[in-house]
DNA sequence: TAATTTTACATCGTACACGATATAATCTTA
DNA sequence: TAAGATTATATCGTGTACGATGTAAAATTA
């Protein structure tokens, strides 16, 4: 199969809607987190840690695939907050424990109602709830394998 | 519809494959890119600019939804590494063209076959034909709706 | 058990993203 | 045509992302 030129037209690209989808998305949530002080990466490290508290920074880096030198500025920066606290474990002094604050524990009842929030305008482009299934099977699909390519490439 | 607890599961939601996909897929161009020593937001600049020279910045921000305050700084490391010329318009003082330089335009022959390299990555997923156009469907027609929705926003 | 390797985070430098705002040129309209 | 509104781009500040590298603790191995 030769190389065309149409293949580097932008509309014909997978690669390009997903970064735009991706950052458009982000522009979705910013006036729901704006009500809760956070923004989407810190949206996503609490989303981590509502779930089950106490996550040591490789736990968060594995579920989120965000790398320490992301994710070391970005709880300093919810630590200066008071959404959570940094601990060093005790049984092995290199891991640092997350642990979420009063604060950070009582921000989820003030996130439970985005979810539907976002999935609301997200169904106003009228896909049936087929497509969805679908669309989010093929995605997790794709993502899976990006890991492993990545993964693949060290 | 009440609000649930599961709403808030990182493995439920959309948005977070879609943010995760989108960086993964970056990494993946990355060793390809380094080879044309570009990023992936300059790569798709090149993209506009290698369909239709002499752009502005207001045309190439339509297309990539990146607005002038992310544009102009890329914009003007890729003239530092002479890919790209910016110049006033004469007709219209406020606009600015953006046009590929020899070096720019000879750049398109060594990024021809990207496409089919990552294609050929991301079809290690085995996912068939059928299912990559439905996808491919699915994501255009979501980000179309998110660009309705953010551009409301206003 | 001393030397080596691995693991877990952190630091540094560069490059996006983007909200808010500034500035100059053009357009509209009273 | 002068004043106000709009348009096109740029600047500033903050917050991600991430490759490369550093550092200390723990695990492995000679």
């Amino acid at each position: 199969m030769a190389n065309k030129a149409e293949d580097l037209w932008l509309e014909n690209q997978i690669c390009f809607p997903l970064y735009a989808t991706s950052r458009l998305i982000t522009k979705l949530y910013t006036p729901l987190l704006d009500e809760l002080d956070i923004t989407y990466p810190q949206y996503l490290v609490l989303l981590v840690l509502w779930k089950e508290d106490n996550k040591t920074v490789t736990d968060i880096s594995a579920q989120l695939l965000l790398e320490s030198n992301t994710l070391t500025p970005l709880l300093k920066r919810m630590e200066a907050k008071e959404l959570l606290y940094r601990k060093r474990s005790e049984e092995d002094e290199r891991k640092v424990l997350v642990s979420l604050t009063k604060k950070g524990k009582a921000l989820k009842r003030k996130a439970l109602c985005i979810p539907n929030k976002i999935v609301a305008q997200l169904s106003d482009g009228s896909s049936n709830a087929k497509e969805a299934t679908q669309f989010h099977a093929s995605l997790h699909k794709l993502m899976e394998t990006l890991k492993q390519q990545v993964a693949e490439m060290d």
